[in-house]
DNA sequence: TTGACGGACCTCGTTTCGCGAGGCATATTG
DNA sequence: CAATATGCCTCGCGAAACGAGGTCCGTCAA
């Protein structure tokens, strides 16, 4: 997958894939490497600056959560202001595939 | 249109427009301006930057064609590589979307 | 028991890209 | 004559992803 198309669409994939319920980081990547089978692994250095930012303009939020075996997870949650803009995203995504769509020509 | 989303989009627009016929500058932004019914301007700023590395890699070549008037204008046309180039990235445009849309989920 | 591995978090420097703002030059039009 | 449009370009900036690094701890095999 190149590097350069992904670029800002990872707050839309964070967004969504919380929109599903709390996960943590880790999860997160695995969740993404296997939802798309391998082909796409979300680096470390991408998740979680975007994750923290994401954090910082209270679309989500973060909670500790403390496993049996005593480790702890950082689970973070999809907040309210952080769905309307997800709803945005999602607006914003679709005409922007419309647009590219309409210089590439239809699917084949 | 977020500025982010479109990173790393434009070599795949400019391939798909070259792909018509050669075209100058002023007139892919132009083109694109009116094709998107506005919504999206091509800047200068990203525009001759990524022609120049295109030609660097020879997918696309130039030349200046004199007008009636004696103003000069640099024409860009798809080379036979760039065509194969073209091909390619417009695979990994579907891949990317399909990707996105798995997350996304399907468009309203 | 020790060491390797995997889970789990993070940061930092580099690269790449689009943007905004500027520059330059020559028609055309008011 | 001046403003606008045409037409090319560059440079500094900000934002984002990458790669490589670091840390800590549990588990499991040698």
């Amino acid at each position: 997958m190149d590097r350069e198309l992904l670029k800002g669409s990872t707050p839309l994939l964070l967004l969504s894939l919380l929109c599903e319920g709390p996960m943590y980081g880790y999860q997160i990547i695995e969740t993404v490497r296997q939802r798309t089978g391998g082909s796409y692994t979300l680096k470390e250095g991408a998740l979680y600056p975007a994750l923290h930012k994401l954090e910082a303009t209270e679309f989500i939020s973060s909670y500790w959560e403390t496993q049996e075996n005593g480790r702890e997870r950082r689970y973070y949650s999809l907040q309210p202001a952080g769905e309307a803009f997800l709803m945005a995203k999602k607006k914003e995504w679709n005409q922007f595939v419309d647009m590219v769509q309409a210089f590439v020509g239809p699917r084949a």
